[in-house]
DNA sequence: TTGAAAATGACAACCATTTCCATTTTTGAT
DNA sequence: ATCAAAAATGGAAATGGTTGTCATTTTCAA
């Protein structure tokens, strides 16, 4: 799993924001990069795994993909246009560290989302 | 378009939370209700239009419906076992609200998960 | 060098969702 | 009430993103 790794993270440079597997695979292709579909995929899969790549969904349910910055952060993100704010997130960091602990839980994790309608929209 | 969004309404109550299309249509079904899943997915539609429900995605794509206004909670789940606890998310509203707002970003929701280890794993 | 393990990719399978279209139901004017 | 136009319905087929299959290729350590 190394040099699919590398053209998939090329391709996301390259992009500079998200894409879907399909784009990446076309970006590849257009730069003569010999990869499949199937594995473009797989390589992404892998990525958002070990969170290099951060993964959404457009409103059609299609996932897009980014790189991801190693620091922890939420996503604000348009229903309609699908622009992206990243957002601190000290108060639900708080939260979900209360919430789990009250309830007897331990090496607590989460994930939050928050969606509207920007203000272009 | 009335029958039909009686129905599916309905099926949305009894359910109480989120449901997929094809959750909904199996729950019309098994009470008696002849409905097409077609009908069950147009209908959605429109009721999302006129914002009676809300939508969202699923992980892994899905799309799954819930009625406006109905009050909505989150979840501590046990990432070993899955037992899951309801969580209040007062905290994560408030955090959710102001971090759109401040960003000019209107009708806005979110989505939050917890998850660890529970007390018996 | 060599053989097992991992990676790859063409192709087929999957499945939620949408489109198509023929039939049924509702509506509204007379 | 009657009838034709419009809207709604639903089964079947199509769509399209994503995943599974599996034979082949590549990697890498012994």
């Amino acid at each position: 799993m190394s040099k699919s790794a590398t053209k998939v993270l090329q391709a996301l440079e390259r992009v500079g924001g998200f894409a879907s597997a399909q784009e990446l695979h076309l970006v590849l292709k257009r730069n003569q990069e010999s990869i499949g579909l199937t594995t473009v995929y797989r390589t992404l899969q892998n990525l958002v795994n070990e969170k290099s790549v951060d993964i959404l969904r457009k409103d059609d349910g299609e996932a897009i993909y980014r790189l991801c910055g190693d620091s922890h952060h939420h996503h604000l993100v348009c229903k309609n246009c699908g622009k992206t704010v990243e957002i601190e997130g000290g108060a639900i960091e708080k939260w979900a560290q209360k919430s789990g602990e009250e309830n007897g839980f331990r090496e607590i994790g989460h994930t939050a989302e928050i969606f509207g309608l920007c203000s272009d929209c």
